[in-house]
DNA sequence: CCCTCGTGTTTACGCGATAAACGACTCGGC
DNA sequence: GCCGAGTCGTTTATCGCGTAAACACGAGGG
């Protein structure tokens, strides 16, 4: 009994034909590409608790451990996963964030672009929303430097001082994130756990000069002022569905 | 050999005397609250990630299978410990949310309480924030139905009709939970994974009558009309920044 | 004194991530 | 043509997790 174990099913691509539903049958060398939207497909159809890194080897018609030739780990996976979502927007032709008419358009395409993304994909943008962000200092974290850089010089060209335009990245990125983190755990999404804040990651921000210059407007931690503002704002709108009479005065000025 | 193995370090108390630099060396019996409490203190300490059975058990100077002895498991575990932290806002005296001077007043202590709460257990928060409620159609999920009943008694009193008392509900409940969730997860914590549904879940609704007769008005799906009103309020406040002169016209209607 | 119950402990299993060793195909140079 | 070195997938093994099941000890009632 030295070696009669399966002469056969070893090495090479003597592996199954196909495994699960997915497109394991189409088969073609892995590389990390295929992995990665291998993963965001397979979050899509089976949620994120149930990506393992077998799971998603059968799902590719491979064995688990295949997937470690292509990429370091499961965090890596997902930040991968996260990137390739976060990619979607800029070829989106709806979206097109260069073509816009003034910054109001502009930022309502980010936000129907982002929710579209957070539809489309529920289950990862959990991910989306809470992994840290490539410049860890810049709160909330939108995770596309791109975003950021876009969104900031859209708003300083169209009058925005700095200061202003750093407040209200802070605003437009907390609501439209939080809105959608809520959103999208409702319809039964688990948000994912997250590795540490991985500190060495300050990442090259040259090719992002309007980050740069904001930093310091960016990496201020205005939470509590932020809230009181946005509470007030919500309140002040909850207002007005109450008869005119009955209303209480406003909280925040007109100017 | 047939029972050789130590005579000793078995059964009864004769375990650790203490284990971590938590609790551990308080004995008395475990009980369910005890459990629970240190959880909480546990996450607190050490975050989510690091709760596991074995670990709490060592916190409590106990074998982690001990606890199986008075929880039912992990999930459950967890539970309690949301239903833990949301009940402190109840007994805080800053809160109170009986003794209120009219609705505004009320949601702010309420918005500052729950903002109070997330600050002081980051950890923690992400459950409160994303488990199954109670009521699983109502959305979005406060996780505390006497929260909501309360909410729901102050927006009708106060003159609003079912249907803005829900909508109030709604927008309140979206930006509260968002934002807070947003902001702690900011702040280098995980949002934690989350069991299904649990469809049997349909709770004893008697005790709470409003709630009971707004469950229309709650379990409509209004999240792509709430996204658009409250992405509209934010653009009108946003075009405030700006100097007059350039201000883009009003998205929403004064009334 | 023994039986039984309550409570904590041990053992055991399945599954997850992942390190390490393995085996088979694939070339570039000779 | 052959060979030695990658390259890539597979196996095996380790460790930690949640939890079921069997176990052992102390207390209390017959």
């Amino acid at each position: 009994m030295i070696d009669p174990d399966t002469p056969e099913a070893r090495g090479g691509s003597a592996a199954v034909p196909f495994t699960g539903g997915g497109p394991g049958s189409g088969r073609g060398a892995l590389d990390q590409r295929r992995i990665i939207e291998a993963a965001v497909r397979f979050i899509d159809e089976h949620g994120l608790r149930m990506l393992t890194m077998q799971r998603l080897g059968a799902y590719l018609g491979v064995e688990g451990m295949a997937l470690y030739r292509h990429v370091p780990g499961r965090e890596a996976l997902l930040d991968g996963v996260v990137e390739t979502v976060v990619d979607e927007l800029f070829g989106d032709p709806d979206v097109h964030l260069e073509a816009h008419a003034g910054w109001v358009d502009y930022l309502q395409r980010l936000a129907h672009g982002l929710r579209r993304i957070a539809l489309a994909h529920p289950e990862v943008f959990p991910l989306v929303a809470t992994r840290p962000p490539a410049a860890p200092w810049v709160r909330p974290p939108l995770r596309s430097l791109r975003w950021i850089e876009s969104m900031l010089e859209v708003m300083t060209e169209a009058g925005f001082s700095d200061e202003n335009a750093a407040a209200v990245y802070r605003a437009f990125s907390s609501f439209l994130l939080g809105y959608l983190l809520l959103e999208v755990s409702g319809r039964g999404v688990e948000t994912g756990p997250v590795e540490e804040p991985d500190v060495a990651a300050t990442e090259d921000l040259s090719g992002y000069p309007i980050l740069q210059r904001l930093e310091p407007h960016l990496s201020v931690d205005a939470a509590a002022q932020d809230f009181e503002e946005a509470l007030e704002a919500l309140l002040d709108r909850v207002a007005l569905l109450l008869p005119r009479r009955r209303r209480p005065p406003r909280l925040t000025e007109q100017k």
